[in-house]
DNA sequence: TTAAAGCCTAGAGTACACTCAAAGGTCAAG
DNA sequence: CTTGACCTTTGAGTGTACTCTAGGCTTTAA
């Protein structure tokens, strides 16, 4: 799979691909005319980062919690392993988001106390 | 309330704080001295800028939904306004995590059929 | 064969949100 | 009347995550 394809198929930029690489978070090897050449998971690695990166993770620590998935001798495992731990991220970022609307809607009542709650 | 004040009350850098009126969501008139001086409520302002950001709004985006704040008749019911806004707001993005959230434990399931789900 | 589409590199530019530095004015306390 | 804390401005620098440009090589289709 070259560059180009990877782009279509995770609607990610060639440039953020090639910047994605800068930073070590895919790999690629290189044809006989220096083209990167990628595996086809390459896409759900991508896919990968992005959901990361709508969890509010950085790419320097999406890039920590890689080398297990290019390590692991059962990759697969690992994969299931980072996505629970997405999962368990996930699920604290909606406690934090749930006691922040409990805050909002606190404050709502204290600035306008017969405001309907249901809003 | 003048500048340092502001920023020990908030947590928040003077050079935020400039920052922020050089952007438009906060204001200051000046003393003799030309020193900024602020209204007690730019404090609770402050707060909210940092509570849209915790959502994930733009200074851009939050300073969209100031005019509010500045001109209406009944600030209050204003502030109470835009409460219910970011609850909203919250709700939507809780929504989006869970969406993802059964999303991951789909993949969960594809990757691992035997994982166990309660992981 | 030639033109378009795709690939390469290095490096510059952009947007956002700060953060710091330099040089200097203001004010209360000793 | 000086010291030190606090304030002012302008402008440059930082980190993150891209995004684009320039110049050039490779592949594909007419």
């Amino acid at each position: 799979m070259r560059i180009g394809q990877l782009a279509t198929a995770t609607s990610v930029s060639r440039d953020t691909l090639r910047f994605y690489e800068k930073l070590g978070l895919i790999r690629a090897t290189r044809s006989d005319n220096t083209y990167r050449e990628y595996p086809p998971e390459t896409a759900q690695l991508v896919s990968y980062i992005r959901t990361a990166q709508k969890l509010g993770f950085t790419l320097a620590e999406i890039g920590q919690s890689l080398p297990a998935l290019w390590s692991e001798n059962k990759p697969d495992q690992a994969v299931a392993q980072l996505l629970r731990e997405k999962v368990a991220a996930i699920d604290e970022r909606i406690a934090q988001l749930q006691a922040l609307r409990h805050e909002l809607s606190q404050r709502i009542e204290q600035v306008c106390p017969l405001a309907d709650a249901a809003g």
